[in-house]
DNA sequence: TGAGAAGATCTTGCATGCAACAAGCCTACG
DNA sequence: CGTAGGCTTGTTGCATGCAAGATCTTCTCA
């Protein structure tokens, strides 16, 4: 990770990742306000491009804008939370299915090579390493899928999923971790197979999988089930 | 529709639904500049609410800011209309399989209502009510999947679809028509049995049948082929 | 006549100022 | 002692002013 507070100044859409990604590692947790002259202050700009960005943010449903009050963190609810890794299935399936149809392409070699390092971090316990590999596994076959509109989508969906919190949780599992590389190593002979419907259900059964997990480790906010 | 251009004061919310129907409905055509003086005057407000609405539909694809230039209605290349049907079929597929899931709910009725309705309307040849029959169709479904987030996502594909320019076209396919509610019985006849595959497979045939024919009669921009 | 450069002009991008409103505090009264 | 009402304070929401940059026009020179 970069310094997420560094004072150098950037572009007006560095600003908004500056903030998001204030909000994505914890540096402001749920519930934490954002204050706007705080903000404008730290990322020496002015009130009006922090503004702007708190309103993309909460557009892209990380951050709640109470009129005339202020900006704060969003908690994701549970429910939100099992809304989408069902959304999450579904567009990994889709990215899955395109992956296996565009042939041999160079998304490929790295889906090789990140399953030989994932297991590789697996046997030496390196529960962060492995964690990353697995993030770096998905995003590979999404954007391995050619369609940049579902990237696009992705991208919202784990941004609201603020995944990075999520994953390392669930990597505490010392049985789900066997699973996990199982599961992807039958996604990528699906797609090496260009089986794109084997690979669209390899995949959504990983998904599946691993998001059960996610939800019994996971002690969000309120307890109200579905 | 309403008046689009009316120059009562509304909220700040309201001001992006104004400024994004005079996009989706054409006032503003493909290409078009919308310049923040403009609108400013128009609804009334600084600019500053328009420079924050601008920003939100640039985030939203509908809108391309060139900076220190102007903001410009995108025209969705035809890839990326591609794209978009495929995660139209996918999402679409979800929320029918999400809907099925649920037993017996208030959607059921309304489709059931709808179906009628357009059949009436394929008979009276009245386009205009079919086309927008076939839109509260899907909606219906998505809205009875009971994942909001689902919602969110869709509603944002779809307006990056432009939908309501794409399909008054291709209802002008006669054949297609019959076929379309042909395609829609069979997707309530799985909701109905409470078939969750059935009508995600339903769906996605249907949404990608549709989806062929609106790509047939389009004429957007490059016909660079993929 | 055509091409290139310099200037004019128009638009955006951002900083700042001010008004409006919400939340908390303090006081007064029951 | 508890509660209700008004005030204070701090923050947001928006209008406006100004500077920077891009485009277009025009002038000059080959």
């Amino acid at each position: 990770m970069q310094d997420l507070l560094s004072p150098e100044k950037g572009d007006q859409a560095a600003l908004l990742d500056r903030i998001r990604n204030l909000v994505l590692s914890g540096e402001f947790p749920p519930g934490a306000n954002l204050p706007e002259a705080y903000l404008a202050q730290e990322f020496d700009v002015s009130r009006t491009p922090v503004r702007e960005a708190l309103k993309q943010l909460q557009h892209e449903g990380l951050v709640e804008i109470r009129p005339k009050v202020g900006s704060f963190v969003r908690e994701p609810t549970r429910r939100e939370i099992i809304e989408l890794f069902q959304l999450k299935e579904s567009l990994e399936g889709l990215a899955a299915s395109l992956l296996a149809r565009r042939g041999e392409v160079r998304e490929l070699g790295i889906l090789r090579r990140n399953l030989d390092d994932s297991e590789a971090a697996a046997q030496s316990r390196d529960k962060e390493a492995y964690a990353r590999l697995v993030h770096e596994f998905h995003w590979a076959i999404v954007r391995g899928s050619d369609n940049f509109k579902l990237v696009e989508h992705y991208e919202r969906l784990m941004n609201q999923l603020a995944y990075q919190r999520l994953v390392l949780r669930t990597v505490e599992h010392p049985g789900r971790i066997a699973a996990s590389t199982q599961e992807h190593r039958a996604v990528l002979k699906m797609i090496e197979h260009k089986d794109p419907f084997g690979a669209e259900s390899a995949m959504r059964n990983h998904v599946f999988a691993s998001s059960r997990e996610a939800l019994a480790t996971d002690s969000t906010s309120e307890s109200k089930s579905t």
